[in-house]
DNA sequence: GTCTTGCCTGTTACAGTGTAACGATCGGCG
DNA sequence: CGCCGATCGTTACACTGTAACAGGCAAGAC
């Protein structure tokens, strides 16, 4: 990811070993993945991460908006937009293939501030998680 | 409540006194409670019920939309609206105080329904949890 | 009545998720 | 050099959730 290093250079010190690898392993997946199975896969023969530390990782990359977290799924998936400020994604979760789509959609964003400056409640994040069957899967389902 | 009730008697049979009770607990608290938090205010000395039971209850009761997860808090709330068929709750929890307020808005399905029809995604559940501040806790904040 | 069946519940055991605490290491700085 | 801050390794632990199996109980069949 360009972006990632591009925020390398910002935070030169911070961006490690440990997290840089982090990212990438989950941006290679194709599918949310868990700190676990991060850990797994960042592990070598006789060189064992373990699981805490890809949480430090994940919390790192999280503040930094570079990884989301899918509260449904207790997985992590690599950001695809750089949203800026406040922007806050819809993530369309596939219950057939897994797959994670981040979209953002400023009509989603536009009636939810309406509804919270109604309730006079002042958001600090929003989660917005759609579970169902995206497009390809359906397809597949109608010609098998 | 009363809608519990109302259900209790097309299910007749089905609803339980654990399941009774757990929404009993569910409901009585003010904010979001864990399955292990439920049994342990459902336990009396000598009676211990286990957390698995208490699952088991959760499940029946999400199931026919009593109850609510929050899936960023592992965290379970009493509905409080009955909504119909596809409509979908948005959840405003509060940071300071943890309470949990379940609203509706038809603007939002909307929006909500055009990205996913334009993104060709047919939804099953969806996830809507915006973390905050709310009023009460922010009039607080600014006398103290 | 008794037997079978289905559903709910109890119990145990276990897998998965996340954090607290402490120590080691490394780099920058006086 | 010694100090300080941040990162990372390690251990231990708490919390969340499920699988598997056995017992209880009500309803219907014989
Ligand atoms: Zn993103
Ligand atoms: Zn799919
Ligand atoms: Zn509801
Ligand atoms: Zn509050």
């Amino acid at each position: 990811m360009a972006r990632a290093e591009r925020l390398a250079q910002d935070l030169s010190l911070q961006f490690t070993t440990l997290r840089r690898r982090t990212l990438e392993v989950v941006a290679e997946e194709g599918r949310p993945l868990g700190a676990y199975d991060i850990a797994e896969r960042l592990s070598a023969p006789g060189k064992r991460v373990a699981a805490v530390s890809v949480y430090r990782a994940l919390d790192f990359l999280t503040e930094h908006g570079l990884v989301h977290r899918i509260a449904s799924r207790n997985a992590f998936v690599p950001c695809e937009h750089g949203h800026g400020a406040g922007e806050s994604a819809v993530f369309l979760i596939c219950r057939s293939c897994g797959s994670v789509d981040e979209t953002i959609s400023a009509e989603i964003e536009r009636s939810l501030d309406h509804t919270l400056a109604q309730a006079g409640f002042k958001p600090a994040s929003r989660i917005v998680e759609i579970e169902g069957e995206c497009g390809a899967c359906q397809g597949r389902q109608e010609e098998g």
